[in-house]
DNA sequence: TTTCCTAATGATACCGGTGTCAAGGACGAA
DNA sequence: TTCGTCCTTGACACCGGTATCATTAGGAAA
C-alpha cells in the first residue's frame, strides 16, 4: 500500500540515503545510479512522506498564505496560483485567513508557524502593509514575500511584489479625460490601505498632468464595499448633481457596483449622464448593467511569482537577489459603464 | 525557541509519554499529574509538532477539503467553516481544488492523500456526487464526509450532509405562486448536477400541488453561469414574451443575475413585468438591481458540521452513528426582484 | 499489615525521512 | 604500479512525537 524510501532503495539496489539524494536533486550522484533510482521511484510510484521530511529536515516543505481580505475572488486567485507552484515543487500550502483587527492575530500566526513548521509566508494586502507584523516576522527570522500596492518604493531589500495601482488609476483617469470628462469624482476605499493612497495618487496626478485642479469636494472617503459605493455616489451626486460630476471612479469594483446602484436609484443614465469605473476586474464587473470599465490585474501570475520567489528564498538563495522585486501593472479594461460604444 | 515534548516533561517532572497522554486527553492520568503537565504546557507555550504527530501516529492530523466549484464565495465559506473546526481540534487543512473533467484528477487526489497523510476528506458538490470517486475512496478505506444536494435519500450509510434544495425550490415557487404568478419559467443549472435535479423537482412539485401543469416550454436547460442566465431569459422571453411568462426562477444567483441583465436589455421592468429569483444568496445577489429574491443556505454551519462529523469518524467513532446525516434547508429571502414592496 | 488488582507511569522501539561523517571507488599523476 | 584526491555511496544518529508493553504505585480487600 504505502511505499517508503526503503522500498525504493531496495528495488534500486542502493541505500536509502542515495534515494534521498536523488529525489532532492543533490549533486554527486552518478548518472547511472540516478537513473536506476528514478526508475524504481516510477515503478513503485513513490511519494516522499511530507511529515517525515518536515520532521527530519532543517527546512520544511510547507508555506503559508496569509490573508485578511473580504474579496473571495481575490483570495481564491491567490490560493490557486500559489498552490499550483506548490504542487510543482512538492510543497504543502497552509492557508491562514485572519483578521488583523483581532488582538491575538499575531499569536495565532506564530502558533500556526510553529505547529506546521512553516518555511515561509506569502503575505497579501492589506496585511502585507502592516509594519509591526513584518517586524515580528523579521525578528523570528521568518522568510516571507509580500504582495503590495506600490511602485517598487520599499526601502529595505525584502522580497516584494508590487501591484502598480498608481499607474492603473492614472490610466483609468486618462481614459475618462480622453472621453471629455472634466469633473471626475473618486470614491476611496479603506483609509488605512496602501492601495487607496496609490489609486488616489494616480487619479490626482492624471488630473494635474491635464491642468485640472483636484478638488476635495469630489472625493468621498469610504471603504471597499458596495454600501460605501452607494453612499458615496448619493453624497457626491446630491442636490440634483449640484457639483456637475460627469464621471465617478470607484476605488474597486464593489464600490463601482454600489455607485451604479445609486445612480439607478437616482435615475441617472450610465454612461450617458455619468461614467463609472471600477478596479480589479472582479468577475461580477461583467455582470452589472452596464458592464464595468475597470483595471485588470493578473492575480494568477502575481501569486505564482510570489510563490516562486518564496521558494528561492527558503531554499537558501544564491544569486536570486536581483529578482527580488517585480512590478505588475493592472491594465485598463474598457466596458460600457464608461463608454457606450463598447456596451 | 522551539519547545518540545521533552522540555514540557522535564519541567513537569514526568515522562514524555505522560505529557503525550495529557495533550491527547487519554484516560488514566491522575488529576494532579494532569494539572502539573498543563501548567508546564502553558508556561512554555508548548505546541505539539504536527509533522512528528503525523509521522509517529497511526492516524494523522490533517484533513482535506476537495472542491471543483467555480463559486468563489461558496468555496471560501466552506474553507472558513472547516478551518475554524480544524483550529479548534488541532488539525491541519489541506485544500484541494481540482477539476473533475481532468483525466488524472483521481491520481492527483491520491497523491495528495499519500503525501500529506490525509486522515479524511470533506467533499463538496458537485464532486461529492461522483460515484466513481466515492467507490475509489471506499476502496482505499478513506474516511470522508459528503455535502450533497438531497433529502437524506442516500441508500448506503456513509456520512452525508444534505442541502435540501428541493424544499427550498418548493418554497421559492410557492412564494411566486402566492404573488399570483401562474406562468413561471425555470432556467436550470448544469445537467449533471444533483442540485439541478432537486431544484427542478421542487419547482415542479409546487406547481403540481397548485394544479398547474408544468410545461417543458417554460424550461431552459443551461448551466450555472451568468451567460446561461442571459441566454435562457432571452430564449424564454423571445417574440415579445409570446409565452406570457411572468416569473423566471434561476437555478442559482448567477443565472438570475444573467436573467436580470437580459431583462434589462429587453426593456422589461423587474419585478413589475417580470419577477426573477435566484438561489444560494451569494453576496452579489444584494448588489444587483433590484436585489435578488433567493434561498439562503448557511454554509458556515454546514461546513463546520461536516468537519465535526469527519473528526468523529477519523477518531474512530464509538456511537456517532446516529448523527451521521443531517439535512439543512435553505431559507427563502424575499427581495425586490420578485416583490416590489421589499425593494 | 499483607495481598492483590488495577490504575498510573515510564522505557523503548519506531514512524520515514535528512544530516553527518566515514568508507569505498575511480581516476589522474608520479 | 602506487599513491593521493575527489567523487560516490552508505551507516547511523536524530527529528519529535506515538504505540506497546513492562513496571510501579495506590487503594481495597483479606
Amino acid at each position: 500500500m504505502k511505499v517508503t524510501i526503503n522500498d525504493v532503495a531496495k528495488l534500486a539496489g542502493v541505500s536509502m540515503k542515495t534515494v534521498s539524494r536523488v529525489i532532492n536533486n543533490e549533486p554527486s550522484v552518478r548518472k547511472k545510479t540516478h537513473d536506476q533510482v528514478m526508475a524504481a521511484v516510477k515503478e513503485l510510484n513513490y511519494q516522499p512522506n511530507l511529515a517525515a521530511r518536515n520532521l527530519a529536515g532543517t527546512s520544511s516543505y510547507a508555506i503559508g498564505l496569509v490573508y485578511d481580505n473580504p474579496n473571495a475572488y481575490y483570495v481564491i486567485d491567490m490560493q490557486n496560483g500559489v498552490l499550483s507552484r506548490c504542487r510543482q515543487e512538492g510543497y504543502e500550502l497552509v492557508i491562514h485567513p485572519c483578521s488583523y483587527a483581532d488582538s491575538d492575530m499575531k499569536t495565532e500566526l506564530k502558533t500556526m508557524i510553529r505547529r506546521s513548521r512553516i518555511a515561509g509566508l506569502v503575505l497579501t494586502p492589506p496585511l502585507s502593509e502592516q509594519q509591526d507584523l513584518i517586524d515580528e516576522l523579521d525578528e523570528m527570522n521568518m522568510h516571507y514575500v509580500r504582495i503590495l500596492s506600490g511602485r517598487g518604493d520599499n526601502k529595505d531589500n525584502s522580497a516584494c511584489i508590487y501591484v502598480n495601482d498608481y499607474a492603473a488609476a492614472y490610466e483609468i483617469t486618462s481614459h475618462l479625460l480622453q472621453l471629455g470628462h472634466k469633473n471626475i469624482a473618486f470614491i476611496c476605499g479603506d483609509q488605512g490601505h496602501k492601495s487607496t493612497t496609490e489609486r488616489l495618487a494616480g487619479y490626482q496626478q492624471a488630473l494635474a498632468d491635464n491642468q485640472i485642479q483636484a478638488s476635495e469636494a469630489l472625493l468621498f472617503r469610504g471603504d471597499y464595499s458596495f454600501e460605501s459605493g452607494v453612499k458615496g455616489a448619493k453624497e457626491l451626486l446630491k442636490n440634483d448633481n449640484a457639483l456637475g460630476i460627469t464621471a465617478v471612479m470607484g476605488g474597486n469594483d464593489e464600490i463601482a457596483a454600489g455607485a451604479l446602484f445609486a445612480a439607478r436609484l437616482m435615475n441617472i443614465a450610465i454612461p450617458d449622464e455619468l461614467a463609472i469605473t471600477g478596479f480589479e476586474d472582479s468577475p461580477f464587473s461583467k455582470q452589472t448593467w452596464p458592464k464595468l470599465t475597470t483595471a485588470h490585474q493578473n492575480n494568477d501570475e502575481i501569486s505564482q511569482h510570489a510563490a516562486r520567489l518564496l521558494f528561492s528564498k527558503t531554499r537558501g538563495a544564491r544569486n536570486q537577489d536581483k529578482d527580488i522585486t517585480r512590478i505588475f501593472t493592472p491594465s485598463l479594461v474598457i466596458r460600457g459603464s464608461s463608454d457606450a460604444k463598447t456596451a
